[in-house]
RNA sequence: GUGAGUGUAGCUCAGCUGGCAGAGCAUCGGAUUGUGAUUCCGAGGGUCGUGGGUUCAAGUCCCAUCACUCACC
């Protein structure tokens, strides 16, 4: 049963693919959608005007960053994180399981919550399932994630099975402790592992508990490629069709195609902010590095069948200089190009799926092409 | 002209009482998947100004020479 604050339609299907509307509290949204990450109330580079260009809707913030730093109290009192970071659309923050994976080393998990030894002082703060969501709801996004534990790869089967039970746990105090009203709309986390078995189990025990849309968490945490899809695959079609599916932390554009493929409606990923930030481009001709030599007398746009403002203004050559100089330009241009990049990939899937499989299988032929390395191996 | 100092990787420099030539930056390549990320990993690159000498062994000690810098005439 869905709250008021978050509504799905599913619009067109092709396949296992689909589009659809989500509306949330501050809009609604077309999908597929990737949002930008924008950890720390910022998307890395880029002020909120360069991120409505690139065609984004929707952005993701983190609970554990903004809750050390500045403090979500503070936050409220300067009117929540939409006023604060001056974004108008929908936000959805992630509830800080993930640094339970990627703060491994200053953190401690119990049956309780975790214990997380701040970076920046030293000092122990505990984030308990409650504590997420009264963060989250404190901050006023439009979806809260709930808070779960991502299990590092490899891991053997007791520990996955333990870990998610106490992830099913903390999923459902989680559910207490929500607000009766409020704005913010919250999402389960499917867990698992990489055990078929034991996604299917999950994706079967959460869909049936009070959330707003349900998401996969737990890949991308170093496993072989083929695994990543092959738990989508697994698990999506178990995930209710009248709610969003939320593919945590993923990916490269390729990976992108094949989930939304198998089901998926929702993606963040810093890949491609963080990819810019060391010279690192996505475009239709494949990934380029602009730190290499080769474009050094490039007069050519990075992307010649982007529209982005970078590639209509600036040369590979000139955004070559701009990165060496380590000039504060470059960042900022070659961010708004990938997140560009990505939009349009959206945008794209958005309109195949709603031309027929044929569309979405010839855009999936084509985005394995893109990436160098894997652009002779067929698509799974 | 006199005195002193400095010559080692593209650049700035380490290299102790002799023991297989080093760092940072730069260059080149790779990585990055719910951001501890302006990050991480790797590679190429030097007849140690030049010529002699001492020594098993010299970037290092000695002599000569060249270049540059500074000070004083």
């Amino acid at each position: 049963m869905a709250t008021p604050c978050s509504s799905f339609e599913e619009i067109h299907r092709a396949g296992a693919a689909r589009t659809g509307k989500l509306t949330l509290s501050h809009g609604t949204l077309s999908t597929p959608a990737f949002m930008p990450v924008g950890t720390a109330g910022s998307v890395k580079a880029l002020d909120p005007r360069d991120i409505v260009a690139t065609g984004a809707e929707m952005v993701l913030a983190n609970t554990y960053h903004l809750w050390v730093r500045p403090g979500h109290k503070q936050i409220a009192k300067l009117g929540g994180l939409h006023r604060f970071m001056n974004w108008d659309g929908p936000i959805l923050t992630d509830s800080g399981g993930f640094q339970i994976f990627s703060l491994k080393k200053f953190c401690k998990v119990t049956e309780e919550g975790c214990r997380f030894r701040s970076p920046l002082d030293g000092e122990w703060r505990f984030l308990s399932p409650e504590l997420a969501i009264e963060i989250q709801e404190t901050l006023g996004v439009d979806v809260a994630m709930v808070l779960d534990e991502c299990i590092e790869w490899p891991a053997d089967r007791e520990r996955v099975q333990r870990s998610t039970q106490r992830t099913t746990r903390w999923l459902k105090r989680c559910i207490a402790a929500r607000q009766a009203p409020s704005e913010t709309a919250v999402f389960g986390i499917v867990q698992g592992g990489f055990y078929e078995d034991l996604r299917v189990e999950h994706a079967q025990e959460i869909r049936e508990l009070q959330l707003d849309g349900f998401a996969i968490g737990g890949l991308s945490v170093g496993e072989p490629k083929e695994e990543l899809l092959r738990m989508v695959e697994v698990a999506a079609p178990h995930l209710p069709r009248d709610k969003p599916r939320y593919l945590m932390g993923v990916g490269y554009p390729w990976d992108i195609v094949e989930a939304v493929s198998r089901g998926v409606d929702l993606f963040d990923c810093v890949l491609p902010t963080r990819s810019a930030r060391f010279g690192g481009l996505f475009t239709s001709v494949g990934r380029i590095n602009i730190k290499h030599a080769r474009y050094k007398d490039d007069s050519n746009p990075l992307d010649p069948a982007c529209t982005c403002y970078t590639c209509r203004s600036f040369s590979r050559a000139y955004l070559r200089h701009l990165f060496i100089s380590g000039e504060a330009l470059a960042p900022r241009l070659l961010t708004l190009h990938n997140l560009t990049f990505y939009q349009n990939l959206m945008k794209r899937l958005q309109e195949a799926i709603a031309s027929g499989p044929e569309s979405l299988e010839s855009l999936r032929k084509e985005a394995w092409g893109w990436e160098r390395r894997f652009g002779d191996s067929t698509p799974c």
